[in-house]
DNA sequence: AGGCGTACCTGAGGGC
DNA sequence: TGCCCTCAGGTACGCC
């Protein structure tokens, strides 16, 4: 499910929606979707407030005000669902559920329960393992170029890789392989200073425009007050195969690479 | 180092 | 209608 634009989309939306709130409530549905070191996390997090929400790569990060970190990865089809005080019925597929003190709550949900929800006692433990932030100054067609050079996993692998850059799944990498024009499977080292060039600025330029436009909802995300996404509706290759491609005319296909499907152009991307 | 298969889970959708 | 198969926005692990 989520990727850079949508977890940015809904740590926005919670950053607004509950920041500055207590927990008073814990209750953990499945005990294997949340990970505590040391005291249970129940324990752990009850009555401790909210102070921000932020977002590192596909991580959302809740901030608590003793400096500990509730780290979320949603993975495919988790969601965080903020809901108004007097909900009654849980929300489809919860796990996991922050109550506060005005009665509204925060559910985790996730059908597949392939996301959790981590408790930190520093960024330190985890942000070592996070590559770098696409949309950052620190992101520049220099490191890109730096970290692309000698490399021989196809270009699409190396986007999807979280330690080198964090926040590039399936869909945003098609997309800008497809806005460069440069074919998935290109090795990375293969790549020329123009191609490099195109595919920074297309990184940027896709995630931008689709955290504009709230996110790609294909089949079941949904931000913090559970409304989909915009870009779904502007994507040029991602899930197109069979259709024309609208910068060349040719036919869009779909490969497998690194285990993923990989929509991609097969006359204007080389 | 990196590719590959597999595992974790459930549900949606297509083919027959 | 219903059964069977494939696929899914992600990552971890073991094996070569």
């Amino acid at each position: 499910m989520p990727e850079l634009p949508e977890v940015e989309t809904i740590v926005r939306g919670l950053d607004r929606a509950i920041s500055g709130r207590r927990i008073v409530g814990v209750t953990v549905l499945r005990p294997e979707i949340v990970q505590s070191p040391g005291r249970s996390f129940a324990q752990a997090v009850r009555g401790r407030r909210i102070t921000g929400v932020s977002r590192r790569g596909k991580l959302a990060v809740l901030t608590l005000d003793n400096g500990d970190g509730l780290v979320v990865h949603l993975r495919m089809t988790g969601r965080l669902i903020v809901e108004p005080p007097g909900t009654i019925a849980p929300y489809p597929y919860t796990n996991v559920v922050l109550a506060f003190e005005d009665g509204s709550r925060l559910s985790f949900a996730d059908v597949r329960r392939f996301g959790r929800m981590r408790l930190v006692r520093s960024e330190e433990a985890w942000a070592a393992e996070v590559g770098l932030e696409p949309l950052s100054t620190d992101f520049t067609p220099a490191r890109l170029s730096e970290m692309l050079r000698v490399r021989k996993t196809p270009i699409k692998a190396f986007l999807l890789d979280q330690r080198r850059i964090a926040g590039i799944g399936n869909i945003y990498a098609c997309e800008a392989l497809w806005a460069a024009r440069i074919r998935p499977s290109r090795h990375a080292g293969t790549l020329s200073k123009r191609d490099v060039a195109r595919l920074h600025a297309a990184l940027q330029d896709v995630l931008q425009a689709a955290i504009a436009m709230h996110g790609s909802s294909i089949d079941d995300y949904v931000d913090a007050d559970g409304m989909r996404g915009g870009f779904q509706n502007v994507l040029a290759v991602y899930g197109r195969s069979g259709e024309t491609c609208q910068r060349c005319g040719g036919t869009i296909v779909r490969t497998v690479i690194a285990q993923r499907g990989t929509w991609w152009c097969k006359k204007c991307q080389r």
